[in-house]
DNA sequence: TCGCTACATGCCTTGACAGGTATATGCCTG
DNA sequence: CAGGCATATACCTGTCAAGGCATGTAGCGA
């Protein structure tokens, strides 16, 4: 989870990874299309590889690259249980709060 | 939404989010809960409050913290992009590469 | 008004990380 | 097998962010 939100924190990275979700791609074609240098795109791709969010596969001289769903999934659980902060009856967390506020007062009295 | 990651992305600052979705709470609890020195806990609530992450409510001198739950609804919207990449027909990605690694095959030919 | 409580801020040090450049490695073609 | 591609790695450098500690500040109660 940290992992995960730790490689995606890079812009770069997230830059990478948005492409990625386009479809699998050669180093030369994120190196093209991001305007980064090409060691700088290894790397890149190197610390996404460790935290599991791509792939490689060898083609020929090349490698390509392509996310993994596993990581995305976990985030995507990870979200579920905020979902209830938009999805209404949050404001039951104001409640609480006006609630600590108004003992605060009584207890002034 | 880099801003959202890059603040998530610190395990300690992970951790005040976990416990803020429980209710909201005031700086000292925090350090309670999670054993962290005072000042730090200030500093990284500055950092999700900057991120707009959290909000701040005086209450007598303490300071309340809460969720906001803008950020994280952006976040659930950024990752519905990236659902279709384990919700099936995903493995579309694989057969791309399929037909990549065939055409080289055949170009050898 | 004084002292306490709850918190914020400043300063310093240290470590991690990203970029730049040069170089290594693996594969493929002539 | 020599040379060229595509990619990875090494090394150096600068930056930035997190922790530790000391101190500032605002609100409250006696």
């Amino acid at each position: 989870m940290n992992g995960t939100l730790t490689a995606l924190a890079e812009p770069n990275r997230l830059q990478i990874v948005e492409l990625l979700l386009t479809g699998p791609r050669p180093v030369g074609d994120i190196v093209d299309k991001l305007g980064l240098n090409q060691p700088q795109v290894s790397k890149h791709l190197r610390v996404l590889s460790d935290a599991g969010l791509v792939e490689v596969r060898p083609l020929a001289q090349q490698r390509i690259y392509s996310l993994r769903p596993e990581p995305f999934k976990e985030l995507d659980d990870w979200l579920r249980t905020y979902r209830r902060l938009w999805e209404r009856r949050y404001d039951r967390f104001d409640e609480v709060l006006q609630e600590l506020q108004e003992k605060e007062k009584e207890n002034r009295i």
